[in-house]
Order: C-alpha cells, then sequence, then structure tokens
RNA sequence: GCGGGAGUGGCGGAAUGGUAGACGCGAUGGUCUCAAACACCAUUGACUUUACGGUCGUGCGAGUUCGAGUCUCGCUUCCCGCACCA
C-alpha cells in the first residue's frame, strides 16, 4: 500500500490528542526526565523552517526517554509580553494582546503539524495575570533581600535593619552601593523612616538607582547591555546613547563570583559558558591608592591587574565622566579640560569604538605621587578610561600596556622599562611577565610571581592598597519605558518605592488610550486613569527568568511552583535553544534561580544540568535579474543584429559613453534607417529622437522595449521587424502591437553574456523556486511579476542565482514547516531536519535532499506490505535479521544518547536497506524498529504499531533491548596493512589466535609478494580489527 | 588584539588511534514506460592501467606511533563570540 502521510499524521495528531496521550503527572515511579525548549516569543511572522530544528532534537528525547521507561516532563509556552507587539499596537491601535493571541494561536497550529508531544495542558504566557502575578512575587523577594557576604547568600533585608538597629553597618559585610557611608547604631536609630529606606535601597538585590543607562531614542526605552550590539539597538538597530536614568536595577554583580564558579558544575556548551565568563570578565589584581599632590585627604584610586608594574607609572588617566576631573583641574588646564569633556561627552559610542587607534586626552594640570617610588606623575583625561570600569581610573605603563603606550607617545610621556626582558619599546608595549625587574625600588631583580605578594603584602600594610578582584559585569537595568510588560509591584510614597503586599498581587496591567509616552515623556503607563504605582514596566527578561519552575506546576494560584512539584522535577535534564541567548536570558535566569535557592523555594543552585545549542538554520536566498534598457541594446547587438552584418553592411552602435557623439542606438547605412531602443512609456526620449532623425534626414525605427519583452525568446519575429524596416520606405516606424508585458527578467544562466550594469538583481520568494529553477507559473501569478516576461535558457529554463543569508521576511528566504509538511509529510520534514547534519552546526536550508528521507520513508512502509496487503511474518527471524536489527538499536541508543541524531537517521536507512535486501517481514525485527523510529517519525510508527495489532499508543511500548550476542559473525574480513597501508583482506574466523591469524595473513599472495622474502620485522594482530605487516 | 570552534569527494556529511569518504543528494549507464515521473539495478575521491594492480589523497609543514582525519608542536584560512575592561 501507498504510504500517504496526509491521511495517517493529522489522524493520529487527533488520537494522541483525545487519548491524553502526552499529558504527563507529578509523580510516579518511574525515574523523572525533564526536557525543555528555549521560550518561544510568538512573533507576527510565525514559525519557518529553522525553528522548529531544537523543538525536534527536544522532542526525539522526550520520546525516547519515555520508551525507555522515563517520566517525561516536555512543555511549551510562550514569553509573550515584548516589544514588537507593543510597535504594532503603536501603528494600528490594536491592544497588544489580541495581536499576541492571534500569533500565539498561529505558532501553536504550525507546532501541532509537526506532531510534537508537548504536554499543553501546562501551557503558560508570560502576559497572563496568573503567570506575571509570580514574576511580580519574585521582584518583592529581590526587593525585601541582600546579598550577605559573610553568609555567602541572599538574606532578608528585616535581619540587616535589626543588625544596623544593634550596631550599625560597620561589621556588616554586604553587597552595596559604592557610596555606602559608614553608619553607627545612633546614627541609624536617629534616621526617620523616608531616611532609612533610602539608605537600605543601598542593599536591597532590586532598587531604584540613578544609572547610566543605554537610552534608545527611537524605541523610547532603555535597553540592557546584552540588547546593544556594536553601539546599536539589536532589535532594529537604532542607535543608542548614554544617558543617567532613575531606573529600577539588579544587584546581579552580588552573583558574580557565584556565577562563574557555576558556570564549572553545569554540562552546557563550551562556547556559551566561555561567552558568560567573558561577559562576568573577572579580573584578579590589585587596588591602590595614589596621592594629589596639594590635596590633603585626596586621592585616586584605581584598579590594576598589573600592581608588579607600578614602578613602571608615567601618568595617571581619568575617565572624563569623573566628579573628580572638576576637582583636580587647574585654572590654566580649565579651558582645554571643559572642552575635552564636551568634545568626548557628544561622540557616539560608535564613534569611541571606530577610531580606538588614535590617542586623545588632556593635561589637567594635577600631579599625583606613585606611592611605590614617590615619583610626581601628570595627571591626565582620555576617553580610552572608561567611567563604568573600576573606579574610572588608572595608573599608566606605557612600558607594558599598548593603550597606554600609544598615549604616551602622542603626547611624549615617558616609557619607563620594568623588566629586563622588554623589548622593541620604540615601537610598542611589551606585556611581558618573564625575566626579572629593573627601575622598580624594592622588587629589582624579583620574578612576576615573587613581586605580586610581595608589592600586595607591602600595599595593605601601609594601608594604601590591596588585592581586589573586579568584575566586568555591570547591574542590570530592570525598567522599560514600555507598556507590554509586568508592572513593577510598586509604589512610591514620597519619593520612597514601597512594594506591594503580597495579597494585591497580581497588579493588573491597565488599560490605556495609545501605547506612546506621554507628552510630557513619561511612560505609556502614566496614561491609565487612576495609576498609582511605578510607571515603567519589566523586561523580556524577567518572565523567562523562571518560566521552568512554573512549568512543573503551571495553574497552582497560591504558590509559584509547589514545593511536591519542585521535589519530583528538581531541575531541567535537558535544555535545548539558540546561542543568540548566551549571556541574556541564560545569565538572568541563574542568576534568579541562585536567588531562589538562598531563599529554600528550589532545590539546585542551576536550573539546567545540560545545554545544547542547536546551529542556525539560514536563509538560501534566490534572486532574479531584471533588464534596464541597456540589455535590449546589448541583446539586439549578440542575438539579432550580428548575423545581419553580411546582409546589410555596416552597423553603428551607440552605447552609455557614446551618446554624445551618437544619437542613436543602432545606425545603418543600408537605406539610411537609425534605430531606438526605449519603452513607449518614455514619450520625450520618443519625440526628442524623432525631431533629431528629421533633422540627420534619417528613417527611425522605434523599438519598445514591452515589445522587445514580449518576443524576447523569438529573435526571429525581432529581426524579422527589423529587416521590414530596412526594406521599406517609412520614414517613421515603430512597433505596435498590443502590448502585454512590461518588465524582462533573465535567467540567470544567460546574464554571463551581458555586462552587469544591464540587469538589476532583486530577490525572489524561494517558494516559487526549485532548485534554483524558477516556477514560472507560480511566478506569474505574484504581483512582482504581473505583466512580465522571461527570458529563458536553451532548455526553456529560467534560473536564478543564490546566495546564503539570515533567513527573513525582507529577504523572501522564508520557508514556512507547514508548506515542507504538506508535500512531504511531518515525519519526513523531522527526519529530514535532523538528516542536515550535527545539530550544533549552522546551515542554509536546502531541501535538495529531501527525497532521499522521503523514499526511505516509503521504503520503511513497504516492508509491512505485499502489494495493498498489510503482512507481516511471525516466523523465526534468521541471524542475519537479528543481526541488522541489532546493529541498529546498538548504534541508535549511542548516538541519541550523544545528540547525534544525524547519524541516527543514516543508521535507519541501512537497516531498512539491508533488510529489504534480505526479504524480512518478521515482526519479530520489524516491530522492534517501529517503536525505535517513534521518537522520530510518530505518526508512521504509530501507524504502523496499530497496524502491528496493538490497541495502546506506540510510546506506551518499551525500547528494545541490545543484546551483544546477537551481532557476533563467525568470520570477520580483515584487513591486512604492510607498513600500515592496506594492500589485501583475508576472512579469518572471529576467535582465530595471534599466531594462526599472522600465519594465514603471512601465507597471501599478495603479502609474499611485498615481503619479496624477507622475514617481517614485526606484526601487529589486533583481534577483531586488523593485522599490520611491518617490513 | 583576546577567547572559542572548524577545515574530509561535485554537495550535505560519516568514521572508540586500526579497511577514509558510512548514509543521503547529485551525476553516469541500464531495466520498466508510448513518454515522463516514480521505482528498481549498477557505477561514482583523483591520477594511472586492457586488466590484475599501482600511485596520490582528510587546509599546509613537522613530530609521536607498527599504524594519524583523529594525538603533539608550528603555520594558514574560515566561522562565532568579546573588545580601549586597566
Amino acid at each position: 500500500m501507498e504510504y500517504r502521510p496526509g491521511d495517517i499524521e493529522p489522524k493520529w495528531r487527533k488520537w494522541w490528542q483525545e487519548n491524553y496521550v502526552y499529558q504527563v503527572k507529578n509523580q510516579g515511579d518511574k525515574p523523572k526526565y525533564y526536557v525543555l525548549d528555549m521560550f518561544p516569543y510568538p512573533s507576527g511572522a510565525g514559525l519557518h523552517v529553522g525553528h522548529p530544528l531544537g523543538y525536534i532534537v527536544s522532542d526525539i528525547l522526550a520520546r525516547y526517554k519515555r520508551l525507555q521507561g522515563f517520566n517525561v516532563l516536555h512543555p511549551m509556552g510562550y514569553d509573550s509580553f515584548g516589544l514588537p507587539a507593543e510597535q504594532y499596537a503603536i501603528q494600528t491601535g490594536q491592544h497588544p494582546a489580541i495581536t499576541t493571541e492571534q500569533n500565539i494561536a498561529r505558532y501553536r497550529e504550525q507546532l501541532e503539524n509537526i506532531g510534537f508531544s508537548f504536554d499543553w495542558s501546562r501551557e503558560v504566557r508570560t502576559s497572563d495575570p496568573g503567570y506575571y502575578k509570580w514574576t511580580q512575587w519574585i521582584f518583592i523577594q529581590l526587593f525585601n533581600h541582600y546579598y550577605d557576604l559573610e553568609a555567602d547568600k541572599a538574606l532578608p533585608v528585616s535581619a540587616l535593619t535589626t543588625r544596623l538597629a544593634k550596631t550599625g553597618n560597620a561589621t556588616v559585610r554586604a553587597v552595596c552601593d559604592d557610596d555606602t557611608p559608614i553608619i553607627s547604631a545612633a546614627e541609624w536609630n536617629g534616621m526617620s523612616e523616608k531616611e532609612q529606606q533610602l539608605f537600605l535601597l543601598k542593599y536591597r538585590i532590586t532598587f531604584p538607582g540613578e544609572e547610566y543607562v543605554n537610552w534608545c531614542p527611537a524605541l523610547g526605552s532603555v535597553l540592557s547591555n546584552d540588547e546593544v550590539k556594536d553601539g546599536v539597538s539589536e532589535r532594529g538597530g537604532h542607535p543608542v546613547e548614554r544617558k543617567l536614568m532613575k531606573q529600577w536595577v539588579m544587584r546581579i554583580t552580588a552573583y558574580a563570583n557565584r556565577l562563574l564558579e557555576g558556570l564549572n558544575t553545569i554540562d552546557w556548551s563550551e562556547s556559551i559558558k566561555e561567552q558568560q565568563r567573558n561577559w562576568i570578565g573577572k579580573s584578579v589584581g590589585a587596588s591602590v591608592k595614589f596621592a594629589v599632590e596639594g590635596y590633603e585627604n585626596q586621592y585616586i584610586e584605581v584598579f590594576t591587574t598589573r600592581v608588579d608594574t607600578i614602578f613602571g607609572v608615567s601618568f595617571m588617566v581619568l575617565a572624563p565622566e569623573l566628579d573628580l576631573v572638576k576637582t583636580l583641574t587647574t585654572a590654566e588646564q580649565s579651558n582645554a579640560v571643559e572642552g575635552y569633556i564636551k568634545w568626548s561627552a557628544g561622540r557616539s559610542e560608535i564613534e569611541r569604538m571606530a577610531d580606538t587607534k588614535k590617542a586623545t586626552g588632556v593635561f589637567t594640570g594635577a600631579y599625583a605621587i606613585n606611592p611605590a617610588n614617590g615619583m610626581r606623575v601628570p595627571i591626565w583625561i582620555a576617553d580610552y578610561v572608561l567611567a563604568s570600569y573600576g573606579t574610572g581610573a588608572v595608573m599608566a605603563v606605557p612600558s607594558g600596556d599598548q593603550r597606554d603606550w600609544n598615549f604616551a607617545k602622542e603626547f611624549n610621556l615617558p616609557v619607563t622599562p620594568i623588566l629586563n626582558t622588554q623589548q622593541g619599546l620604540d615601537t610598542a608595549a611589551d606585556p611581558t611577565k618573564e625575566g626579572q625587574y629593573i627601575n622598580s625600588g624594592m622588587i629589582n631583580g624579583m620574578t612576576y610571581a615573587e613581586a605580586v605578594p610581595k608589592l600586595i603584602q607591602w600595599l595593605e600594610k601601609e594601608g594604601i592598597g590591596r588585592g581586589k578582584t573586579q568584575y566586568k559585569l555591570r547591574n542590570a537595568v530592570f525598567s522599560r519605558q514600555r507598556y507590554w510588560g509586568e508592572p513593577v509591584p510598586a509604589r512610591w510614597v514620597d519619593d520612597v518605592p514601597y512594594v506591594l503586599d503580597e495579597k494585591e498581587l497580581p497588579l493588573v496591567l491597565p488599560t490605556v488610550d495609545k501605547y506612546l509616552p506621554t507628552e510630557s515623556g513619561e511612560p505609556p503607563l502614566a496614561r491609565a486613569a487612576g495609576w498609582e504605582y511605578e510607571l515603567s514596566t519589566m523586561p523580556g527578561w524577567a518572565g523567562s527568568s523562571w518560566y521552568f519552575y512554573r512549568y512543573m506546576d503551571p495553574n497552582n494560584e497560591s504558590v509559584f511552583c509547589s514545593k511536591e512539584a519542585l521535589d519530583y522535577w528538581q531541575q531541567v535534564d535537558f535544555y535545548i535553544g539558540g546561542s543568540e541567548h548566551a549571556v541574556g536570558h541564560l545569565l538572568y535566569s541563574r542568576f534568579w534561580n541562585h536567588f531562589l535557592h538562598d531563599l529554600g523555594l528550589v532545590p539546585h543552585r542551576e536550573f539546567a544540568k545540560r545545554l545544547v545549542n542547536q546551529g542556525m538554520i539560514q536563509g538560501r536566498s534566490n534572486f532574479v535579474y531584471r533588464a534596464k534598457e541597456r540589455f535590449f541594446e546589448e541583446y539586439l547587438m549578440i542575438k539579432v543584429l550580428k548575423p545581419f552584418l553580411e546582409e546589410y553592411g555596416p552597423i553603428m552602435i551607440g552605447g552609455p559613453n557614446y551618446e554624445e557623439e551618437i544619437k542613436y542606438d543602432f545606425a545603418f547605412e543600408t537605406n539610411n534607417l537609425v534605430i531606438e531602443v526605449t519603452s513607449k512609456k518614455q514619450l520625450d526620449k520618443i519625440e526628442r529622437i524623432h525631431t533629431a532623425a528629421i533633422t540627420d534626414g534619417k528613417r527611425l525605427l522605434v523599438l519598445h522595449t514591452e515589445w522587445l519583452t514580449q518576443h524576447i525568446n523569438e529573435p526571429d519575429v525581432v529581426a524579422g521587424r527589423i529587416r521590414l524596416a530596412l526594406n521599406n520606405k517609412d520614414n517613421y516606424m515603430t512597433t505596435e502591437d498590443p502590448i502585454r508585458t512590461e518588465q524582462l527578467f533573465v535567467s540567470h544562466s544567460l546574464i554571463y553574456k551581458y555586462s552587469p550594469e544591464s540587469l538589476t538583481q532583486l530577490h525572489v520568494d524561494v517558494n516559487i523556486v526549485d532548485n534554483d529553477i524558477l516556477d514560472l507559473e507560480k511566478a506569474r501569478k505574484q504581483p512582482m511579476f504581473a505583466n512580465a516576461n522571461f527570458k529563458v535558457d536553451a532548455d526553456g529554463k529560467f534560473t536564478c542565482s543564490w546566495e546564503v543569508e539570515k533567513m527573513s521576511k525582507s529577504k523572501f528566504n522564508v520557508v514556512n514547516p507547514d508548506d515542507i509538511v504538506a508535500e512531504y509529510g511531518a515525519d519526513c520534514f523531522r527526519m529530514f531536519e535532523m538528516f542536515l547534519g550535527p545539530i550544533t552546526d549552522a546551515k542554509p536550508w536546502n531541501t535538495k535532499g529531501i527525497t532521499g528521507v522521503s523514499g526511505f520513508l516509503r521504503k520503511f512502509w513497504s516492508m509491512f506490505f505485499e502489494g495493498e496487503q498489510f503482512r507481516v511474518s511471525d516466523a523465526e527471524p534468521t541471524r542475519d535479521e537479528l543481526r541488522v536489527l541489532h546493529q541498529c538499536i546498538k548504534k541508535v541508543t549511542d548516538d541519541i544518547d550523544r545528540i547525534s541524531m544525524n547519524t541516527c537517521v543514516s543508521h535507519f536507512m541501512i537497516a531498512t536497506n539491508d533488510l529489504r535486501g534480505l526479504k524480512c517481514n518478521k515482526r519479530a525485527i520489524l516491530e522492534p524498529l517501529v517503536v525505535m523510529l517513534a521518537p522520530f517519525g510518530p505518526h508512521m510508527a504509530e501507524e504502523l504499531w496499530h497496524l502491528l495489532g496493538h490497541l495502546n499508543s506506540v510510546f506506551d511500548a518499551t525500547w528494545p533491548q541490545f543484546n551483544e550476542e546477537l551481532i557476533k559473525t563467525d568470520t570477520k574480513e580483515y584487513p591486512i596493512q604492510i607498513n600500515g597501508k592496506l594492500r589485501a583482506t583475508i576472512e579469518l574466523p572471529t576467535d582465530i589466535s595471534a599466531t594462526d591469524a599472522e600465519a594465514a595473513a603471512l601465507a597471501l599472495d599478495q603479502v609474499q609478494k611485498w615481503l619479496e622474502g624477507q622475514t617481517p620485522k614485526k606484526v601487529v594482530f589486533v583481534p577483531g580489527r586488523m593485522i599490520n605487516i611491518v617490513i
């Protein structure tokens, strides 16, 4: 019987749903396994073929684990707050909830179509008040906790206030703002309620703070660091400015070290871990105070990772934004300094990053004293020093640091060598740590390893410095000046923020008349009548930072996730998604998770044990070429007029370079004829040429490009028209057939004949292109090709060129999985995506090989049929048949475990080819294969499983057990190598002894030929592998 | 500049240090068909040879080993990430 996925697949999807096949309980005697996909944002564009790649992998794994006897949690939901829906709302006035709902419906439909085993009863949406109630609840917990460095975890703020009341904060070791003063108990107790609350904000894990933020005017919102790429917004590519704003901030820096250390405990892809390490940016070094000449208590504190180079300091550099700059600048320098500050503030991030080579800066007029050697060094300002990193000041060591070296050269500052191994200081800095110190006082003659501890010890003893660890990671801005996000559950009383009581949650997003900021520039929530709460909303990452717990217990109204559910599911066993979330979602989720773990609310410090990144599926764009007027001229010359040369004599050719001298496109001496090629719409031009022809006494033929387009595949017709003109006496002729075409497209296979300027390259919808050949029938239905004609090649084909680009609507290269499913079936689509290659690799979408997978499925199916009859034999399988089966069990089981899905598909193909060769239709062989195929092609497997007589789902079957004995053979074809090169093969018993094997190998003619009578130096025999004879 | 990953036929890609190129696509020849599509069979790394066979071959160059796509060192190209981070 023919395999018809179109009939089988919808049937089983319905059956699975009606029988709740994928519903999972939070209990059971089976071991648990949690497979999670990254939360999709339901965009209006729907899914393209790249999105399901990871979902297919997780679906295969989920089904496989289930067949292996696990209770598998495999949920799906939506990260449904976000910018695009709001942008759309601004344009159309439609509430984002409505468009989001529509987009979700579309996503769901597309996901269903691929046959995933999601437990939809657990679906969650971040924009649902029942969900964001708990996002808000977590926010309140963050507000109510501070990070205690002694406990090395978050503790309640109430514990802090108790301590403050008793002993002040001198003994409190906690993460807090840099400017937190030391206060006594008396001072604390003497504070007003407002003063106390403001003081506590310096400790809370989330707090409103004045921060330099990435302000994006085009989006009307701030962006977090991970949302900014190369100085522009990641979404939309709008310019971003640095701006000081009052914002809710998450004190993620408190967790910097734990987030870093935690990476060593999880099985995540190396690239993600590396990106996170990079983002956290831990530097171990020292902090050193430099006194300022002429000031009593003014110090410049710097952070350095090379404290050993302190004797090489020849100047200091401050970031221009620092307040200290104004204090230090001398009267003579104040104009220059102010000018520089103004200039550098006006520079955009992009400009700053663009010229990192050229050093700019200004001397402040002030001097600092190097504490190590008492030397007086000038203090400069320069924008190569960042205000946001460390203290915003550096000790410049031009001999060891290239940036300092560049600066020193630009401004003629001294370069002092400090190690006897430093070389080439005339041309560049040498950051070596080798050799012994010179010009370095107390550390002269020491090595790096000796000098660093010695210096730190000395600095600490003198009270001018200490060993310090610095992180690049900044606190995360949590406010967005937007509408479509979670309201922040806080209200302001007399400029002091108070979070809501748990009983007041959820704080539901109010309705507003417009989704734009108010005239006074306040966020959209200011438009809501009677809104007395915080006006900004939470960022996209709020809801997605804890969603994996909500799936465990999606409908709980009294707690974000019950303890029972958490105890049962624990953490995510397998997490898959794109690497674009490497430092956004994946770092913030880990942060929240560490916090929730500190509060004893979740069982593990890390929420996901294993993480795999799927590679991006890129688009394969197709291009067509549209003819310009120049094309028609070249075409006439090449295809039509050349053959006329002999018959009618010389032809003059016009061209863009000669337009002044030659008025006409072509001119014949014969009969005084000139030819002009132009669109019939160019009335002025035709008139001008006509007048010129009359003046010159020439006869004129005007060939309309529209007419040429119509006859482009019939050069004879065009030639006939020209011949007619050459042979008659009319003074003015035009092509005046009824014209149905306007534009001409030229097959890519032909364009090499024409100049590049004669054609325009345009994207064409890849869905009407097959193997780079344009389907002309489908094309004519598209607006782009209405009234168009196509110049086809000799085979009558119209070919397109192609390029690999990102898959996107604007490039017309989006392939909808629905189309592939409609043509080949969901099972084929799933297996084909897996067959493309290792899932971690990026690759362009190309359906070239899909027929191979499709053919495999049909072959697999046909093993169960004889003509129209389902026919499976109950006979005992042969050893050969069993060997094929068990070989396949072994390979597929191993390969799923290492997430090598492409080779799994190959193994199914091999088994199918082998079994068809053996004409096997035995139940004992085919039934286990059906079970193994089920995770990959669930619909076909379910159909065959039922045809095999089962009434339950194939997913309640058991994964077949591999039996080593059954793949053993009696003999083995051994390769015989001479000096490591294959020279012969020999069939030998599997259990042969080394001596016998060697003897048999040496006896071979081919071996004797190579030996030429010599005795081999050595014979290597690897049982079951090979024999190597060394001569 | 720093960090991570990768270079294998015409293409996608396989290969616990042990027969390189599995599987699939494409291509060529054939069977079936009025024909096409589908299906099926055979061949398919390069060079060489009538043939048996031989030589070369996993980016380049060395090394370790009986044996290297795989391990080590150096170079090179490409992709990704980070980047005045002191």
